[in-house]
This record gives structure tokens, C-alpha cells and sequence, in this order.
RNA sequence: GGUCCCGUAGCCAAGUGGUUAGGCAACGGAUUGCAAAUCCGUCUACCCCAGUUCGAUUCUGGGCGGGACCUCCA
């Protein structure tokens, strides 16, 4: 099956070819730890996780970095002498950058985790790699395309003119930026810092090359740092939010290819912001909600998953409060059929006849056109519902459950919002209370007390479980 | 101001030059003691105006509306 990924560098649609047959690597612009991770950021992760999965169920071997940024990106204010995220943080709660960094980078990991996003393999932390990034500036500067100036060192943009083509950013119009701040020491005001020189910063740490200043990396040479010693030269996918397009990417493919002289990256892709309530969530407008706020609120990681996902990547998707209800329905609608699989297989209710065999082929086959193309994530939803209905209105076979349950597994490695293979029966799993009601609504509903019975179920349904009655009798589900 | 994206039934959201996407919600029916789950059915839409076309929601132009980026941001 060819994949088609949408290339943000040529604006269109490109086949993946991988530089190494088989094998695709991948460089993600991971989280700046100076806070708690936002929804916003996990849209974003999440969409890289989901790619990685569908590569692998690709048969592809994949390789996938992303950086911990820890050392801080510079605010607009730090252009005029203020100071960075994690230094902001630092001075708010008495914490070092060093403490905020590392408690920020381990809530991260709690998110990855509750959200089930496969691991990176590696997830290098910026400050871990300034020894790298002293050797690519060295490097810069010996090759005459970046310049130093009391200590800073600024990559010259006019040395690289394929500058400005991720972005589309006019050149001439840069230079006029309002919000650009004039800093004498630049040779044009679009060059860009690769070490700075701050006596009052936290983090410093002395000139990883000859003649260096004391002083801490820029913006962005950091992924060049890591995505080079991980994955070598050149890279086949790179993502982030759209955000990063400009001017972190594009600073990026500048001093990079000018450190190696390759084409770094095959296919960059971007992340579409998400909205919430139909507009930019900010904290301002009281719709800012960090993963944290979701789970609090009873959400599952699931949920929360299945919400940001499903909609393809590059759709502003609209996050909303009723959008998690309706992700809890949508994936109880799923768990509900892979169950009724399980039990047909385990023998615990009667098998029937239908093999299932053309809605298998039919759900795996859409399945893997829809994430083909750009993984379109919600049509590939839709062939799984499909599936869904299918397997239900059916009376599937012992075979056609088991192979059902092949293509659901299937769905939830690559998607991961739906949850592992349900148990065929989960009253045993029930408090033992719980389970003294049951049977009390059991001999109830034998003396045909149905007000009694209902009263029963209603203390079940009131402890969040519900009662599945059968005809093998009555079960119960966790709600 | 520059660049770009979007406007689909109650809500979310795919897609297509002419054949019911899907999810959630609602309503009717089957099933059930009543429910839950499930099945069947109903609600069947493409912002507006021109143009191209045998035919446009889908292409072109204009308008209106929403959103994004333009050195904090995923």
C-alpha cells in the first residue's frame, strides 16, 4: 500500500519513500517543559504516536526521537533583555530552572503514559546535548555562515537562500516585521541567535568550542543537535504544531543543511492547532485545559485520546466537553462488540454461522486506504463502525469471532483509543456487595417483584456498575 | 497589511462532477416484566451569488462568516 503524507515543504501530497528501505525515521518537536502539558500539545504528540503506530502496522521498522526542551525557548521579552520560560517559572515559584524542568518533564511522561502513547525510543533532553550543539556552531562558524558578536552567535539567513521556503515567508517582509525588535548586534534582523551570552541566566554552561563565550544555546539548535546524532543526516519524517513552522523549522533546515550540506528532511509535517468551543484556546478565555484539567474532570486517558484523534491531523478539530461524552459512547460502542466476539469465542454464548469473511476483508482493506491517504483518521473511524455494525447484526462463528477480534486488535494497535480486548465477563471483577444485590435482584425478578428488582439495580447502576441481563442470566459491567 | 485554511443535516465530522460516509443526540419499531445493550427504520445536508457543465455540495470567480501563521505557543 503506497502512504501518501502531506509534505508542508512542497505543499502536496508525497509518497513516503523511506531512505532506507523499510526502515523510516522520525523526529517529533517535543514539549517545553516550563508547564503543565496542554491538550493542546497532546493533539499534537498524539498525531505523531498515531502515525508512528500506522507506519509500524505497516510493517515499517521505525525509529522515533523527541527532545525534551529544558533549557527554555526565549520570549518575545528576552529580545530585549528579559528572560526565558523556565527562568519565568523559576523566579514565580522559588523552584531552580533545573527543579521546574525536571517536574515538568516527569508530568509529560505521566501524560504519554495515561494518554497511551507508545514510547520514543529515545527522548533526549536538550541539556544533555550542548556538548553537540557547540560542535555544529563551531562548524557554522568555520564555514563562515554564522558570525559572533560579545559572545552571541547568530546564524547569517542571507548565507542560505533557500530560506523562507518551509514557511513561504517573503524575505523582505520579515525584515519589516513590527514585532520584530531591532537588534543592533544582527547583521539583518532575520539572522537568528546560536548562543547567547547572559550573565543572570540560571543555565549557562561554558563554550563548547575554542574562543566560545559562557553562555546558553538558541532557539533552535537543538533538534539539529539531537535529530542528527540519533538518526544521522538526514531523516525522513519531522513533525510538530504548525506553529513550529516558522520560524523553529525553518530555522532548523537552515543551519543544518549549512552544517552538513544534505537535504535534511524528506517530509515535514504539522499538526493543525485544535479550537475549543470554536475558538484558539488561550488562558485568557477561560478554555484552556491542560491534560490534567481533562482527567480531573473524570475523563478516561482513553476518552481524552479518542477526542483528540479523531479528527485528521491537519483539521483545526474542535475540542469540546460534549465531544468526550461523545467519545465515551462511541468507544463503549466498540467495546461492546469486541465482547460479544469474545464471548461467542470463549463459548460463552452460542455461536452462529456467519463467517464474517467480506466484512473483515472489507473493514481492514478501508481501514488502510483511509490512513494511507494522509491518515484520515476519521474515515478510518468510520470503516471500524462499520465493522461494528457488521459483527453485530450478524451471528458470527466461532472462526468469524476470532477473526473479528484479529481486526479490532488491529484497529486498537494502530489507534489506541479504545482499550484492550474486554473480558467476556466482568461480574467476578465486581465488589462483593455488589455481587449480594445481584443475586438478591435475581430471586426478585423470580418473584416477579419487579419493584424490588428495579430498586436493586438502581443501588448497582447508583455504585457504577450496570446489569447486563442475558439469557444465561445476569451480568454485570463496569459502567 | 502579507500568507494560508475552513464554512456539510440538532452537534461533531469524512467524502464525491451524477450511486445512503461515520459517530453522538433525538424520534418510531423489534427485543425486554420495565430497562440497558443490540437490530430495523425516521430525521438525508452540503454559507450566499454568479459562471463552466447535460448535471456542482464537489470546478472557477465574487461576496459573507469563522479560524490560523507573520520570531511565546503543539
Amino acid at each position: 500500500m503506497v502512504i501518501r503524507l502531506y509534505n508542508s515543504l512542497s505543499r502536496s501530497l508525497e509518497e513516503l519513500r523511506p531512505l532506507r528501505p523499510g526502515k523510516v525515521t522520525m523526529y517529533h518537536c517535543g514539549p517545553t517543559v516550563y508547564s503543565s502539558p496542554h491538550i493542546g500539545n497532546f493533539r499534537s504528540f498524539l498525531f505523531a504516536d498515531v502515525l508512528r503506530r500506522f507506519l509500524e502496522d505497516q510493517g515499517l521498522v521505525v525509529t522515533q526521537v523527541m527532545n525534551v526542551t529544558d533549557v527554555g525557548h526565549l520570549t518575545l521579552d528576552d529580545i530585549e533583555g528579559g528572560e526565558d520560560k523556565l527562568e519565568a517559572a523559576s523566579k514565580q515559584t522559588g523552584k531552580t530552572a533545573w527543579e521546574i524542568a525536571r517536574q515538568y518533564e516527569a508530568e509529560f511522561h505521566d501524560c504519554q503514559r495515561q494518554l497511551h502513547v507508545r514510547l520514543p525510543h529515545h527522548m533526549p533532553r536538550a541539556t544533555d546535548f550542548i556538548h553537540q550543539m557547540g560542535e555544529i556552531i563551531d562548524d557554522l562558524l568555520q564555514k563562515g555562515v554564522a558570525y559572533e558578536r560579545n559572545g552571541n552567535v547568530y546564524f547569517e539567513v542571507a548565507k542560505f537562500p533557500a530560506y523562507g521556503q518551509l514557511s513561504g515567508k517573503v524575505l523582505d517582509e520579515l525584515e519589516a516585521g513590527a514585532r520584530v525588535a531591532v537588534n543592533e548586534e544582527k547583521k539583518d534582523p532575520r539572522d537568528f541567535a546560536l548562543w547567547k551570552v547572559d550573565s543572570k541566566h540560571q543555565m549557562q554552561w561554558d563554550a563548547p568550542w575554542a574562543g566560545g563565550a559562557r553562555g546558553f544555546p538558541g532557539w533552535h539548535i537543538e533538534c539539529s543537535a539531537m535529530a542528527t546524532h540519533y538518526l544521522g543526516d538526514q531523516i525522513d519524517i519531522h513533525t510538530g504544531g504548525e506553529d513550529n513552522i516558522f520560524p523553529h523549522h525553518e530555522c532548523e533546515i537552515a543551519q543544518t543543511e549549512a552544517h552538513t550540506g544534505r537535504r535534511f528532511v524528506s517530509i515535514w509535517m504539522h499538526a493543525r492547532h485544535l479550537l475549543v468551543d470554536g475558538t484558539k484556546m488561550s488562558k485568557s478565555l477561560g478554555n484552556f485545559f491542560t491534560v490534567a484539567d481533562v482527567l480531573r474532570q473524570g475523563y478516561s486517558g482513553l476518552e481524552l485520546r479518542y477526542a483528540l484523534v479523531r479528527v485528521q491531523y491537519r483539521q483545526s478539530l474542535n475540542f469540546t466537553l460534549k465531544g468526550l461524552d461523545e467519545a465515551r459512547s462511541a468507544i463503549a460502542r466498540v467495546q461492546q462488540a469486541r465482547q460479544r466476539l469474545v464471548r461467542v469465542r470463549d463459548g460463552l454464548d452460542l455461536p452462529g454461522v456467519d463467517d464474517l469473511d467480506a466484512a473483515v476483508q472489507q473493514a481492514n482493506a478501508a481501514f488502510t486506504a483511509a490512513m494511507s491517504e494522509d491518515l484520515n483518521v476519521s474515515e478510518a473511524l468510520a470503516a471500524v463502525f462499520e465493522f461494528v455494525n457488521q459483527c453485530n447484526r450478524g451471528a458470527p462463528s466461532i472462526a468469524a469471532a476470532k477473526a473479528g477480534l484479529v481486526v479490532f486488535a488491529r484497529f486498537e494497535d494502530v489507534l489506541g483509543c479504545f482499550g484492550s480486548e474486554p473480558k467476556a465477563d466482568t461480574t467476578a471483577d465486581a465488589p462483593p456487595e455488589l455481587l449480594a444485590l445481584l443475586a438478591q435482584r435475581t430471586a426478585a425478578k423470580k418473584a416477579k417483584d419487579w419493584a424490588a428488582a428495579d430498586a436493586l439495580r438502581d443501588r448497582i447502576a447508583a455504585a457504577g456498575w450496570r446489569i447486563v441481563d442475558a439469557p444465561g442470566g445476569a451480568r454485570l459491567e463496569k459502567a
